[in-house]
RNA sequence: GGGCGCGUAGCUCAGCGGAAGAGCACUCGCCUUACAAGCGAGGGGUCGCUGGUUCGAACCCAGCCGUGCCCACCA
């Protein structure tokens, strides 16, 4: 046996060559395409539960922007999912693009400058018209003529417009995607419009309904004026805005026994609705109006006779006190109605414009409200004002203040409050059960249950599931017409399950003909979609086959992970367990990882408003797919992490060090450390094996005989055994860390301290030849799941088969007779390392031979001298090493 | 207004009851036969503030201050 340099041969066969000078140009290319041929991360569906890893990833919204947040948290539950690979779990792993609803609408409008006008016939040739032809797309049509009015689409022809620009853009980020090195199963992307989506969610919604779990109302609910449709609560957020408080001056009737005042003052900031005013609230037990509860007091402007009455909600510590009940100004109007019996006084419209109405009112505030029909709130306040004031029912100046008002979360105009028919999912009753199952779910990092806990707590209503849009699922429901051609709402006709999907707007209902939609007798389609939170609260049940494909769900549901940002634990995580609960009674999944946000190197969110977004491409192409990557398994589960090239630089520099340091290893006439099998780690007594893995070759290592070899071989079990704990509590961040430190150690010290003796002849250096390959073998597979370009490809130099389907490292090497002893690896590191330190204080250069070096006497690790003193002087060039009393 | 997270070297962060750590940046030295896109050495911190518990506190408790996120009832 003799430690000379192999020549490096041409490719042998399926593997290659160690190169002669390694490069990570080109290794993402070449790697990516073989995992594609290879099926290398394809699903075997031939596995029972208990072999399965599944994950419930979150679907890529095709239509929003991407930046590298969306890297960070899909690169943590890849690392996830290659770890779980490697112990032997098959993983579910399939993606899905989220590409229904309001985003890509607003999309489309944009980009193609176009609007959706549901009254127009569909019409072949209106795409043509817009220059698409097949799947050829302008670019950004729209930007060019903004200054024309938008091309109105029928309702079908929108829809189609949709799914095509959805088309491009997922094909687009997939390229993406699969750069990153995503290891997901590409052949079982779902959509959550596609026709799969769209049979899982109206056949959910179904049975909701068969169930009492949906019903449908004619309720007020919060409503965007430009988008003109309902919003649900999780998807409304508060924005400081600047108001005014204006003080009007109400009459007040003259039946005042003690002869006290005759006029109220009343602090609003929509004095706009004052023609809505239904009535006056003062809490009950405020002395200033005790004693005006059961008076009527009188509008101004509009003359219109309105009740005094008392609510335990209303603060006397706001404006004077007392407070205008309108229809309706905020939620608390429709607790006042409610409670209240107040009348409706209904005086917007959907387009967020005043209607004509029938108020209450004297003749000339009836005029002058009829100034007023059509005008916008912000052109009605204006005018309602400068009426005021001119008046003498304004009290002074209107005093401006911030406050907040509720917005759409993508809207641009607050929200308003109007009375409609709408589809809702029952989450108010179930509210216990939901606590509970949000007290069962595993969670990553644990505070962030609280999150969940506090939203639960303190839901207002039931989930609102119905928009009034288009591009979404449609509900499956026809309502009969009567002889006047009214819907009747109380008698929906319903679909078989096994006809789904359906579109009531272009299928008959059943025991229809088409001819009978829109006349009397006859019936209409519900006109409604679902919200996308609707159909992504069943990405467990698309993507996993529900009702679809039940040997699939078998081996896959519940999920074994969660993956997702901590911003949609209101929306995707709390309605996805609303589902579960209703449809299996059960948690959809075991563990929630709840990942942060990417902040800017300013530490602000990265967001689109900011315009402070990075887009992933550039760093994926400026430091490669595994550098970006090392980067994002540096940010703890759950916290907001800064975007930092400088990690990226590190990243990549560890990659190249990897590929350099295995060129050093293989370089090495082959030894074969192992004997048994090319496992090392795996079947070692007392260490717990993969579930799944079996036949695993188990192996010992042999020829490894020197101290210092067997303490390296040791600590690197320490280490296996750490980062494998790590990464079940899916503590990547952790897990890397020490794999890391391990490995500069590794390279720095181990292999400059044996380098000498392996490059020799001999047991010794077969000693250090095989504990140099081990654990070159070990260490690229704890990289793997971090670094799976590099790691895969040093893996192609001498082994077959990816190494992400190689067995996860298990337990301690060697630990048969003669284990190592992992402080004489720590001493020689410090035994090295005081030399160094001693020949730079004397300035000598390093390989400058020295006769002797003196070390300082409190050098930790001095008894394990002996055990390495041949590697010490060796590669510490010089011919003895003493302790030094002296220091 | 409420909840939660975070404040440790210039920067990004680990450590979470027993003598202040890493990487980057910075300074100096080395073209050492895996790697100069490298290697070695070095300087640099009253661990946000104030109290408390303890033999001992960056770490536990209380209260502040700063910062970020989530939530909240628009008069």
């Amino acid at each position: 046996m003799t430690g000379s340099r192999r020549a490096v041969p041409e490719e042998p066969g399926s593997r290659r060559a160690v190169p002669e000078k390694p490069s990570l140009d080109g290794i993402e290319e070449r790697h990516a395409r073989r995992w594609e041929a290879d099926g290398t991360y394809r699903f075997d569906r031939g596995r029972t539960r208990d072999e399965v890893y599944s994950i419930d990833t979150p679907p890529l919204t095709a239509s929003g922007s991407l930046h590298v947040g969306h890297v960070y948290s899909y690169t943590h539950t890849d690392i996830a999912a290659r770890f779980w690979r490697m112990r032997g779990r098959e993983v579910f792993y399939p993606v899905g693009w989220d590409d229904n609803g309001l985003p890509t609408e607003r999309r489309v409008q944009n980009y193609f400058h176009v609007r959706c006008d549901p009254s127009l016939p569909y019409h072949p040739d209106a795409l043509a018209a817009l220059g698409i032809t097949g799947d050829e797309l302008p670019e950004a049509a729209g930007r060019k003529r903004r200054e024309e009015a938008p091309t109105r689409l029928s309702r079908r022809s929108f829809i189609e417009l949709c799914a095509l620009l959805t088309a491009r853009d997922e094909r687009v980020f997939e390229t993406l995607w699969r750069r990153l090195g995503l290891s997901v199963d590409w052949s079982m992307t779902y959509t959550t419009i596609g026709s799969t989506a769209r049979r899982v969610a109206q056949r959910a919604f179904l049975r909701g309904l068969a169930a009492g779990e949906v019903y449908h109302a004619l309720a007020p609910t919060a409503w965007d004026v430009d988008f003109q449709t309902a919003v649900a609560q999780a998807e409304q957020e508060d924005r400081e805005v600047a108001g005014a408080y204006h003080r009007l001056v109400f009459g007040l009737d003259n039946d005042d026994p003690g002869g006290g005042a005759h006029t109220i003052e009343v602090d609003t900031t929509r004095p706009e609705l004052l023609p809505a005013c239904v009535a006056l609230v003062a809490h009950p037990d405020d002395a200033r109006y005790r004693s005006l509860f059961g008076r009527t007091a009188v509008s101004p402007l509009f003359g219109a006779p309105v009740p005094i009455l008392a609510h335990h909600l209303a603060d006397p510590g706001k404006g004077t006190g007392i407070a205008m009940v309108c229809t309706y100004g905020d939620v608390n109007d429709v607790t006042w109605q409610r409670d209240l019996r107040l009348p409706i006084r209904s005086i917007l419209g959907r387009d967020g414009r005043f209607i004509a109405a029938d108020l209450t009112s004297s003749t000339e505030g009836s005029a002058f409200y009829a100034t007023l029909v059509g005008r916008s709130v912000t052109q009605a306040r204006r005018e309602i004002v400068a009426r005021l004031a001119e008046t003498g029912r304004l009290v002074g100046e209107p005093r401006p203040i911030t406050h907040p008002v509720k917005f759409f979360e993508k809207g641009d105009r607050p929200l308003e409050i109007v009375t409609s028919r709408q589809w809702f999912i029952r989450t108010l009753e179930h509210r216990d059960t939901l606590l509970a199952a949000g007290r069962e779910l595993r969670w990553q990092p644990e505070f962030m249950r609280r999150r969940y806990e506090d939203w639960v707590s303190g839901l207002t209503s039931d989930w609102l599931i119905s928009r009034q849009r288009y591009f979404g699922v449609p509900f499956p429901v026809w309502y009969p017409l009567d002889e006047h051609g009214e819907p009747r709402h109380d008698a929906p006709i319903l679909p078989d399950e096994s006809a789904l999907p359906i579109d009531p707007q272009s299928d008959p209902a059943p025991g229809y003909r088409e001819a009978d939609r829109g006349r009397p007798g006859g019936f209409m389609g519900d006109t409604d979609v679902m919200d996308t939170w609707a159909t992504s609260s069943l990405t467990p049940q698309i993507a996993g086959g529900w009702c679809e494909d039940e040997d699939l769900w078998r081996r896959v549901y519940p999920m074994d992970l969660r993956p997702q940002a901590h911003d949609i634990i209101r929306t995707w995580l709390f309605t996805t367990v609303t589902r579960a609960l209703q449809l299996d009674g059960s948690l959809p999944w075991h563990t929630a990882a709840i990942s942060g946000f990417i902040t800017d190197p300013d530490r602000k969110k990265m967001s689109k408003s900011t315009g402070n977004v990075v887009t992933p491409m550039q760093p994926l192409e400026e430091y490669g797919s595994d550098a970006v990557r090392y980067w994002a398994a540096g940010g703890r589960p759950g916290a907001d992490t800064a975007y930092d090239t400088n990690q990226m630089r590190v990243g990549r520099r560890l990659a190249t060090k990897i590929l350099n340091v295995s060129r050093f290893v293989l370089g090495f006439e082959p030894v074969d450390p192992v004997s048994g099998g090319s496992a090392p780690f795996d079947s070692v007594p007392g260490v717990s094996e993969a579930p799944g893995v079996s036949g695993a070759p188990g192996g010992s290592v042999s020829g490894v005989s020197e101290a210092l070899d067997r303490a390296m071989l040791a600590q690197l079990g320490l280490v296996v055994a750490d980062a494998t704990a790590a990464l079940e509590a899916l503590d990547y961040t952790r897990a890397l860390e020490r794999v890391e430190a391990f490995f500069w150690t590794f390279c720095d010290d181990y292999v400059e301290l044996v380098k000498g003796r392996a490059y020799g002849a001999g047991p010794g250096s077969r000693s250090a030849r095989s504990a140099l390959t081990y654990a070159l073998d070990v260490l690229l597979r704890l990289f793997a799941p971090v670094l799976p370009y590099v790691t895969d490809e040093v893996w192609s130099w001498w082994r077959d088969g990816s190494i992400h389907r190689a067995p996860w490292p298990g337990g301690a090497p060697i630990s048969q007779p003669g284990a190592g002893d992992p402080a004489v690896f720590a001493a020689a590191s410090a035994l090295i390392g005081a030399v160094r330190r001693a020949k730079a204080a004397a300035g000598v250069p390093m390989r400058t031979e020295t006769p002797s070096v003196a070390i300082p006497a409190d050098t930790p690790g001095l008894a394990h001298l002996d055990a390495v003193r041949e590697d010490l002087l060796a590669a510490a060039h010089t011919g003895a090493v003493t302790a030094d009393s002296d220091g």
